[in-house]
Parts: C-alpha cells; structure tokens; sequence
RNA sequence: GCGCCGGUGGCGAAGUGGCAAACGCGCAGGUCUGCAAAACCUGUAUUCGCGGGUUCAAUUCCCGCCCGGCGCUCCA
C-alpha cells in the first residue's frame, strides 16, 4: 500500500515512496527552543507523527531528520535579558521539548540535530552560493541570498514575484540589500550578541540555512519529503529551495507537506486573545495526554482544526469508548472457533482503516470504520456470539489502529505526574486545576480498600453505603463499573 | 488590497453529480443493573453559509456575496 500525499510542490497529491526504494528520507522543520510549546506547534509535529508511523506500518522505513533551532533573534534577545549564555538559556527548552513528544506519544526522529552544531556546514554553503555569485557580504558584513540567482523562486508556494517593485518594502536596517527581497544568509555580529568566528567573518546564521545545510549532511542533496506548518511555506521554505538547488542543482525535496494552524474557539490563537495553549497548561487544567494527542490528529493534517475544551472533552469519551472495548475484548473469556460475519467485519474494517489513512492521511476517516467494528464486537460479546478466533482477529486491527493514533495503552497518569512535578518544580502550582490536585491525592491503594469495602457492603446489601462510597469516589474523578467479572475503576 | 483554503445536525467532523449524508461526542427513550457505570437498541441534518447559473439530477461543478482562516513580515 501506497501513502497518496498532497505535495506542495505539484499542487496535488501524489505517491509518496523512497526514491533509493530503500528508506524514506525526510526532513521535518523542528522548534524553536525559546518557549514551551503550544499546541499548535504539536498540531504539526503529531500530524508529521501520524505520517511517520503510517509509513512504517505499510512496511517503510524511514529516515527522520528534525532541526533544532537554538539560536535566532528572539533566543539572542531573551537570553540577553536574562544575563545568561544562549545554551543556558535553550537547554531546559529543549529538553520540555523532548518531554512533552514523550507526553504526546510523538516518536522521536531518527536524527536530530541542533543550528549550534552546525555552523561550519552553514559557512560551507554560505561559501559556495558566494563562489557561484548567488551570495554577497553587505559593508556591514552581512551575507545574503541573490533572489535573481536563482529563476525558480517561487515554485513552491506559487508566487509569481516578477511583478514584486523593489525597494517597496525595504527595512530601513537592511538598507545594504541589493533587493529588497533578498534574504539573510549570515548576520554580521552585532557588539555583546553571541557570534561564531568564521572564514566568512564573525557573526551567526541567519534562519532558513540551517535547514538546507542539516538536511543535505544527513539526507544527500536531494531527498523524498520536506515538511513544517503551513506558515513556513513561504518564505522559510521557499528560500531553502533556492539556497539549495543553486549549488545542487538538484530537486532539493521532491515532496513537501505542510500541516494546517489550529484555530482555538474558532478564532487564531495568540497570546494576546488569550486564548494560547502550551501543552503544559492543559496538562495542568487536567486534560489527559491521551485526549489531546486524539483531538489534535483526529482532524486531518490539510484541514484547520478547531480546538476547544468541547472537542478535548469528546476525545476523552472517544478513548475511553475504545479502552473500554479493547479491556473488555482482552479479559472477556470466549469459546473456542469464530464467526464469519466478525471475521469479515474485521476484515473489513482493517482495510477501509489504511484506504483512509493511505489516502492523504485521513485521520478523521480512519477512525470510523474502527468504531464501527467496535459497535459490531460489542454486540457480538453481549449476544455471546464473540470467539476467540474473532478476537484475535480484532485485536490485530486494534494494533494496526493503535500504531498510528497510540492512544489505547494509557500512559496518562505519567504524563500527568511528569507535568505536575514541573509545576512544583516551576513554582506554577497556582496553575494546577483543584480537583485535578485532589483527584491526585487518592492512591490507587486507597481506591481498591474502598472499592474492596463497597463490594462488601454489597454482599451484605447495604447499598447505602455502597452508594456512598461510589459517590465519594466519583467526587475524586474515579469511576466504577460493576461487572460480573467484578468491579473496574477508571480515573476520568 | 492581492493570492490560497474552508463554511455539512446541539458540537467536532467524513464524504459524494443521483441508492438511506460516515464516524465520534452530546441529548431523549428503552434493554441490562439493587441503583448506577459499561454495553446494546431506537430517535436526534427531507438537509449540506446566502443568492444565482449549468445539468434530467448539485451539498458535490461555475459565478457573485457574506463569514472564518492562512500567506504577502517573525511564527507550527
């Protein structure tokens, strides 16, 4: 099975495939360490997650490079405002970074690799776009690109710049520009700012060559998939392509994905709506992991997405709907044999499953058959009509549904536990939901002597005090089921 | 202003030139249960932003308008 992607590039979806026929070498525009990160920024990297892990179910391996950036102008800025080093100041955001994948369940890259690292790869190709005559150093010492180097520019996002005056939008600060649209390669170092001492003079980087120079070192000069926001289109990846096809003269990435913005009760999320999200602060408002990684990649990576408490709220019954079943399928106890009509409905499911996600990674359509299968067992189980044979089989498609959307095996408490311990640590407890920290204070020890007394209580039909008990309980977001095979408890 | 994308039930959201407009959540009623929960059943858009047009037939194609978003500047 073949992924069918929307390719920026072409304007239409294509099929995605190794060009080496071997691995799928792609390279994914990573954060910017200067903050916690939003939920839009995990949009994009849970969508590219989505990607990745359907790629590997259909039997793709694949090579991922991400970037961190951790050095721009707003780390130079704020690291200066603390008085501290630019290292000092990205090393605790980079690792929350890494922290928070891990909370989200987003797997990690094959390879990550920071703009630090990397200076000497950048004044390389710096060097031979100015060995070409496709970069030139302002008086000040700054490097730029030559947008009339290259004639393609452009071809990504679709703009026609011909038509562009120049000079119609100079800065006054980048008045030593040949062209106004001409973009930075290099920055001359500014007095007290962090620079590197290098062959094309002191100074740093400028954004977009950090990426064409990271992607070439560790995927070649031309490779199978380019992806980022759909904000970094223009210019950032734009200009990527024309640093790195006027020295290759080579298709710099044959396919490029870009993931849609969220939009946060409907309207765009920004500090100053007030309605901007680190994954953090939902964390500690007491939304589960699990129930943001569903309602983030449930809509699929082309269409915005509108996030609202709501829609968090029915991701959790959605989870909770499948671990219910996929509990109730692994403890149930079956006969022996199977049923033609669930084996075919699994079957079924499985395939309209990867059809779905096969076709441009549509999330929103994979899950319907998987629920519509669940509905089918279900009934299966509440007639006794359910085998093991059939489980089995079920559960091998719950697997297949489980490696791309990773929310059945619940690792919420941790992720939980992990935010609240930064809180504490972060002197950010004022943040933390109230019946969030009470629901904490309940072990799991506590809940199963209570639990156990209730079921005894039971026994001696004293349902008051059952009642009582399970009330209490539900107070602290415990819920519990009474079955014949005895009682489940769940933290909502 | 220019370019691009979207506007489907109470909410999220899929989808198609014409058979009953997926799926999830919610709500109402029922089955089960000591009561619940879970699960199941039934109901919940004669209708797909508004106005025109093309067509035997449009939510699906075309035009205009309104609304939201993105890009044109740093941004996932």
């Amino acid at each position: 099975m073949t992924l069918r992607l929307f390719n920026t590039l072409t304007g239409k979806v294509d099929e995605l495939a190794p060009a080496d026929g071997k691995a799928l070498r792609m390279y994914a525009c990573g954060p910017t360490v200067y903050d916690y990160g939003h939920i839009g920024n995990f949009r994009t990297f849970l969508e590219i997650d989505v990607l990745r892990r359907f790629l590997l179910l259909t039997g793709v391996p694949v090579q991922h490079v991400m970037n961190i950036t951790d050095v721009d102008d707003k780390i130079i800025r704020n690291a200066a405002a603390a008085g501290i080093s630019i290292q000092e100041y990205t090393a605790p955001f980079e690792k929350a970074f890494l922290e928070d994948l891990d909370t989200l369940k987003v797997q990690h890259p094959e390879q990550m690799a920071r703009a630090t690292e990397h200076i000497d790869k950048m004044v390389e190709l710096i060097q031979k776009l100015a060995e070409v005559g496709a970069a030139y150093q302002t008086e000040e010492g700054s490097w730029y690109f030559r947008l009339s180097a290259f004639p393609e520019y452009g071809k990504l996002s679709k703009k026609d710049l011909s038509g562009m005056e120049d000079g119609a939008r100079v800065d006054v600060d980048e008045y030593e520009k040949d062209s106004a649209r001409d973009f930075a390669l290099w920055k001359a170092a500014k007095p007290g700012e962090m620079s590197w001492d290098t062959p094309i003079g002191r100074g740093r980087p400028g954004w977009h060559i950090e990426c064409s120079a990271m992607s070439m070192e560790y995927l070649g000069p031309s490779f199978d998939l380019h992806t980022g926001g759909e904000d970094l289109m223009f210019p950032h990846h734009e200009n990527e392509i024309a640093q790195s096809e006027t020295v290759t003269h080579q298709t710099f990435a044959r396919h490029w994905m870009h993931v849609r913005f969220l939009l946060v009760d409907g309207r765009k999320m920004s500090k100053s709506e007030g309605n901007f999200y680190t994954l953090r602060d939902l964390l500690l408002k007491g939304y589960k992991a699990s129930s943001i990684r569903m309602a983030l990649i449930s809509v699929p990576y082309r269409h915005q997405l509108n996030f609202t408490f709501e829609g968090l709220v029915d991701a959790t019954a959605a989870v909770e709907r499948l671990r219910t079943f996929a509990d109730r399928l692994a403890t149930g106890k079956f006969d022996e044999g199977s049923n033609d009509e669930l084996q075919a409905a699994a079957k079924k499911a499985r395939a309209d499953y990867m059809d779905a996600l096969a076709n441009d990674l549509n999330t929103a359509d994979a899950r319907a058959p998987i629920f519509e299968l669940v509905r089918a067992a279900n009934t299966a189980i509440d007639k006794g009509e359910l085998r093991s044979g059939d489980r089995d089989a079920i559960q091998l498609v719950l697997k297949d549904f489980d490696a791309v959307f990773d929310v059945l095996v619940d690792t919420d408490a941790e992720a939980t536990k992990r935010a609240l311990a930064w809180a504490e640590q972060a002197g950010r407890m004022n943040e933390v939901a109230p019946d969030l920290l009470a629901r904490q204070g309940l072990s799991d020890e506590t809940i199963d002597a209570l639990v156990a007394e209730r079921t005894q209580a039971k026994q001696q039909r004293n349902f008051a005090r059952a009642d009582q008990i399970r009330n209490e309980l539900a107070e602290k977001g415990v819920v519990l089921e009474d079955s014949k095979d005895g009682v489940r408890w769940k933290r909502k």
